[in-house]
Formats: structure tokens, sequence, C-alpha cells
RNA sequence: GAACUCGUAGCUCAGCUGGUAGAGCACAACACUUUUAAUGUUGGGGCCCUGGGUUCGAGUCCCAGCGGGUUCACCA
């Protein structure tokens, strides 16, 4: 173990008994009183205001060490920013005894101990806010040396952690040397309660639904196995939430909404991890038209909150989030962007036609899918400004009531933005008559070789029996929605920790 | 799962057609009581991802593996 240990770890890790030996407990068990954070200080600190500053208490992690010889110039960082510490020698070791200075704070600190001050905020000579420190106590020594990252006042960074794989492996560490990357996380935080808000205030309810499933239902994806021991039983983590908040229309709720870490057992990339969040509600009495309305309404509403103008700036797109948004049919779409009308079509015609648009097809293939092809190759990346795309065809939707007027289509809406589909909602099938045959038809394409078609769930049928009220329902992803909404490119960067494949540990070398 | 690409000090990176392993920061020692990414001087630190092969000789060339990234496939 030892011999793995860098020069510097072990340099650290004798501090650490030099520490104890001085009767020095490198990690104190009391409270630390801290009156103030960094940037409060920075912020609020003037001539005027320097009474308020004259006894104050800080805590946080060195960044950096000036050593002047008989003064230290420290810069910590605690959660909201960076301060600087101005430790001198005799007002730090105002007695005779000077160890706290010449033993501990020249000799057994280090860049990345968590170390606390009291004393009196001021100016120093080069116009820097700081504390000048009347006591010095050590609140946790680090023993594994950070990546040093350095900045100037213009905000150039040297050495900057580049590494991917630190960054996503190690996100404690990587917060800590870039603080910066948390803006995004705190936006996800301010995304999430936005929507929170908005729901509630509506008169939206809460709810908890089960991730351990026996059929996994509710969309069209393979799901992760598990076994449960006691029942000898196989449960599956949800892929979809949807059979569940749909039972509790059933159950008399009227509007119910849960923010579902889904799981599905595919492909790793950009813009997929296998566990992921999405926000599913359902809304009696409603159909697909108000809830077009009700989503426009949300994402501006999320728009404002999170920049503060319906304008956002993705990639090189200035993207609009005032409602009212566009709205195409996808037979319209795909006419628009292949020119071939495919709404009279059978399967036959569409396989032809996806031949000639040279996209990859096979037999297991219903016509829904081959629809959701054409589209999806040819269409969807065309919708930069927010659109929804309107009534799909009978065939992709098996949750989906029927359309009104229009025969062979269900009522039902993508929202496409930046080119990528960010929700999908439609006016729930609530006619269990209909409900059955749909699952009996996801069963034939399943026998043909589909395997993310869907499960026959009984007892969803079961409670559909007992009647659900006309419903609109719908499912936004959380992660995409972040991306787009802090325009990064990849899902790991609004993801604290994104899956990784297993870190091969060092002995197995 | 496939193709391409990368792996050298704690961090960022050099290392030529194969010839004793390099820099800056970080680390250690000394000096300096208001410094500004980086004060000066001196010093230490490497299974060059792993395992094979070619060669008198491999960080460098070849093969395989492991890990990362990008693109593609599957999908939200």
């Amino acid at each position: 173990m030892s011999a793995q240990l860098s020069e510097q770890e072990i340099i650290r890790r004798n501090k650490l008994e030099k520490l104890e030996a001085l009767g020095i407990n490198p990690y104190p068990a009391p409270l630390y009183p801290v009156t103030h954070y960094s940037t409060d200080i920075k912020n609020a600190f003037t001539e005027e205001t320097k009474e308020q500053f004259a006894d104050v208490c800080i805590a946080g992690r060195i960044m950096s060490i000036n050593d002047k010889g008989k003064v230290f110039f420290i810069k910590i960082q605690d959660s909201k920013g960076i301060i600087q510490l101005y430790v001198r020698k005799d007002d730090v070791c105002p007695g005779e005894n000077k160890t706290l200075f010449d033993e501990v704070i020249k000799h057994l600190i280090d860049l990345g101990d968590i170390i606390g001050v009291t004393g009196f905020v001021f100016v120093t000579r080069t116009g820097e806010i700081s504390v000048h420190a009347k006591s010095f106590t050590l609140l946790s020594k680090s023993l594994k040396p950070l990546p040093v990252v350095k900045r100037d006042d213009e905000g150039n960074v040297y050495d900057e952690v580049t590494d991917p794989e630190f960054r996503y492996r190690q996100r404690y560490a990587h917060l800590i040397v870039q603080p910066e990357i948390k803006n995004t996380f705190v936006k996800r935080t301010k995304l999430i309660n936005t929507i929170r808000h908005f729901l509630n205030e509506r008169g939206a309810f809460e709810v908890e639904t089960p991730v351990l499933q026996p059929i996994p239902g509710g969309a069209a994806a393979r799901p992760f196995v598990t076994h449960h021991n006691a029942l000898d039983i196989p449960l599956y983590m949800r892929i979809a939430n949807e059979l569940y908040l749909k039972r509790l229309i059933v159950g008399g709720f009227d509007w119910v909404y849960e923010f579902s870490r889904d799981f599905r057992n595919e492909g790793m990339d950009r813009t997929h991890n296998p566990e992921f969040t999405i926000l599913e509600w359902y809304t009696a009495y409603k159909d697909y038209f108000w809830m077009m309305e009700t989503t426009e309404q949300l994402f501006e509403q999320i728009a404002l909150a999170l920049h503060g103008t319906t304008e956002v700036k993705v990639g090189d797109n200035i993207i609009s989030f005032k409602a009212p948004f566009k709205r195409i049919s996808i037979y319209d779409a795909i006419k628009e962007y292949t020119g071939f009308d495919v709404s009279e079509m059978n399967e036959e015609q569409l396989y032809e036609v996806c031949k000639q648009l040279h996209l990859e097809v096979d037999k297991s293939m219903g016509k829904g899918k081959l629809v959701d092809t054409i589209f999806g190759e040819k269409a969807e990346g065309n919708f930069i400004q927010p659109t929804f795309i309107i009534d799909y065809p009978v065939e992709m939707s098996p949750l989906t009531k029927k359309h009104r007027s229009k025969p062979g289509l269900v009522e039902r809406f993508e929202l496409m933005v930046n080119g990528k589909e960010l929700a999908n909602a439609y006016t729930e099938l609530n006619d269990p008559v209909d409900q059955r045959e749909r699952f009996e038809e996801q069963s034939r394409l399943m026998e043909r070789g589909d395997d993310e078609a869907m499960y026959i769930d009984e007892d969803f049928l079961r409670a559909l029996e007992y009647g659900m009220p006309p419903t609109s329902g719908i499912g936004i992803g959380i992660d995409r929605l972040c991306m787009l909404m802090t325009n990064q490119p990849s899902i790991q960067d609004v993801l604290f920790f994104p899956q990784m494949r297993p870190e091969r540990k060092p002995d197995e070398a």
C-alpha cells in the first residue's frame, strides 16, 4: 500500500504525525462557529461597513499559500468563493510560544487543508479585501494533493484539468478545483424547483411510485432485470412510471406528478446515461391541446427563471421559449423534409420509402417504427425552435387515445427543441377494450422480434376497467432539458456522477 | 457492440528517422512582517498504462489487452 503512495502523499502523512506529536488534532470534532462567507465579505465590506466585519470567523479550503517569511498570504475557498487571509506571526502567536506559526503554518499546512480563522476584515496595500487572522485552526488535514489549477485576475486559467475521466470519476475534486461547474448544478436544481413550484401552484400533487416493477411498462426500452430473493421473482428497474401514475388517476387524484429516475439497459453516450430523470405528470379532464398550452407556459417560465429572458443561447442557436410554440403534424413534417406524403401509406409502401431514403430498416419493424425512423432521421433535427410535432400514427403509440377526427392517428405530441425531443405527451387512452387490443398488437410485434415492444400489464387493464377519467399526460426529459438550458453538450456534465466503467483496482494489474 | 484516437512526475504537457528521462507549476530546504497565476537560490521526485514481440538497444516500431475520449449503432 505505502509503496503506491507518491512522494507528496508520504510527506503529508509525515506532517500528520508531526501535528499529532504537537498535540494538534488534524480532524477536530467541535463545531466551528463560522459567521461569514467569502463573497459576502467581499461584496459588503467598505470603509463605512467595516465595524460589521471587525470580528469574523471564516473557514475554507486552502487554495494558495504565499510565504513571505513572517507573514503568510493564504487564499481559502468556501462554498461561495475565495478570500485571502493575512496571517502575521505576532498576531496568531501573540505570546512567547511561536510553534503555531513556525511549525504548523510554516511547515505542516498544505494546499487542500481545511482551516478556519477569526479576525477582522481589511484592505491590503494592493487593494484586496482580506481577513487579518487573530486565530488559526486546522479543521481537516488533506492527505492527497489536488490538481493545481491557477488563474489570474483576468480569469485566465492555467494548467486546467482537462482529463474528462478525472472530471467525472472524481467529481468531488473537480468541484474543488473548478467550482464554476457548480453553476450548472445550481441551475439544474433551480430548474427542478421551478417545475415543482409551477405544478404545485396549479394544484398538482407530487407522488412516488415503484422503481422495482414486476412488468416494466410505459415505454419502449430494454430494462435492467434484478431478482427478489424472498419472493423468488424477477423484478425490473422501471423504464417509466406512466402506468402507475395513471393508476392514481383512476384512484381519484386529478393531477399527479413524479420526478422519476428511470433505468434503461442501453448504450451510453453524451446524451444517454443508464439512469436518468423524467418528469411525468397526468391531469384528469384535460386533453393534449390543454397540455400543449400548459407545456408552453412551463417552458417559458423555466427560461425566465434560469436566464431572466425567454431567449436562450444553445450552441450556435438562439432559442426563443416565448409561447406559443409552432405546431405541425408528423406527416406534414415528413413531407416538408423528404417530399414524401406518407399519410396514406401502408407498411410495404413505407418500407419502400425508407429504402429510397437509404434508411436502415428490417422486417421486424411495423408501420409505427417505420414512420418514426423516417421522422427521426430526416425531419427531427431540423426543428431548432420549440415545435410541437402532433398527431402520430396509432401504431407508434400504444397508450394514446385515438384521434377525435383523424382515423389512424392518435392525439399525441412531441416537443422538439434544438433538433431533439424534449417532451412527449398525449391524450391518454382510457378505453380498456382498446387498450387491451393495443397491448395485444404489441405482443405480436414482440413475436416478430421487436425487443422493445410493450408487455401486457393485466393489473393496469384492470384499473382502466374501473374507469379512468379523460386524462392528458406528459413526460419531460429533465437531463436533456438541463443540457439545453445550461448549454452543456454532454449529459455527463449535468449529472454529478455519470455512470462510468468500473475503475481497475491497482492491485489487479 | 464497431471504427478512429490518446495513455510520459501530483497537475499541464515536450520528447525528432530507435541511442543514459525533460520543462513549468506543485513538493522539500533556506531567506524575506502587505503579496497578486509565477519572490530568489538550491534540491528531491518516473514499473514512460499492462503483457508479449522486433532490435546490440524500445517512451519511440509491431501485436494483444486495460482505461479514457470522439464518431457511429441502440435509445430519452
